[in-house]
DNA sequence: TTGATGACTGTACCAATTGCTCAGTCTCGC
DNA sequence: GCGAGACTGAGCAATTGGTACAGTCATCAA
């Protein structure tokens, strides 16, 4: 079983009131600090856990422009291409979408203005064919796993 | 100035190597605890890092299938169409973007049929016109922020 | 029934880290 | 010249993380 109610109840805690030391947790939990030293370690070596940096903020960064900027390419051309957006900071995720030869990427930019510069970059690159931006107004559902966590947490337990 | 060449340098530091203690971020830096303790501060007061928490993996966790579902809301629904969406534990982040009555969010799924039925969800929300789906196949550019962060951090230096 | 395996508990130890404070130095702009 | 703000280096008590250990308990196969 990848992840049982403990294990959800200690992601619970991790993502509700992260800066919180294990001992604190183990105490929180009603749980001995070695198991959940003991369950951390599963948890990251299982891949759950992916990563603990700290997350930044973009527009704090002064890019508050977020773009999702979709880029049709030529047939064959998707590796190369994809490869080639990893050398474009602006672009902070791309994947491979269904559709033929489509990719879509995250673009960050510092005005409207920039964001059409990497835009423009990214006609320029070999292969690509056409793109096609939806420029975010809005952050309607902020990122989360909690939700997740906790609906998984509720089949686990039945 | 929000972020100077040291906050940079510090921000780098924190995405290489997280987990690393302040004062070992000192040493590496050159710079009293004092001073990185503070200039931390400063950054989380300012909102540039955002959050300590751990980030997961909601394909380690059950849900490999990601998707960018669009919708089409009706006018005037746009913000309880918004508000609903933060009921769908699936729905890892939304946004409203640009075209008319649009919403992008960006769903994980078990599998093709689990995501089926949380489009189904979706479309059955008050307000709702259509949905239009777009699977993701591969991970082109995993999240990153460090290129932003040493692009940002080169103009500064000029 | 017996034996083994794995998970959890409670405790303990130590080096290192944290949060905090303080006085002294340096640089900048008015 | 002078004050404000930033940086330094030092020190302190309290806590932490890493690790180890023996004992308990439940499960499972022989």
């Amino acid at each position: 079983m990848p992840v049982d109610a403990l294990d959800t109840r200690i992601l619970r805690l991790l993502l509700e009131q992260p800066r919180t030391s294990v001992r604190e947790y183990a105490r929180l939990l009603g749980v001995a600090r070695g198991t959940l030293q003991a369950r951390l370690d599963r948890l990251e070596r299982a891949g759950v856990i992916t990563g603990t940096a700290p997350s930044l903020s973009p527009a704090a960064l002064g890019h508050p422009v977020l773009a999702f900027v979709h880029i049709e390419v030529t047939q064959g051309h998707l590796d190369e291409v994809g490869e080639a957006l990893a050398g474009v900071p602006e672009i902070v995720e791309a994947f491979s979408i269904t559709g033929g030869g489509d990719l879509l990427t995250r673009v960050v930019a510092r005005d409207n203005a920039h964001l059409e510069d990497v835009v423009q970059k990214l006609i320029s690159l070999p292969g690509v064919v056409r793109t096609r931006s939806e420029v975010a107004l809005r952050e309607r559902v902020p990122h989360r796993l909690l939700p997740l966590v906790e609906s998984i947490g509720r089949s686990a337990r039945s």
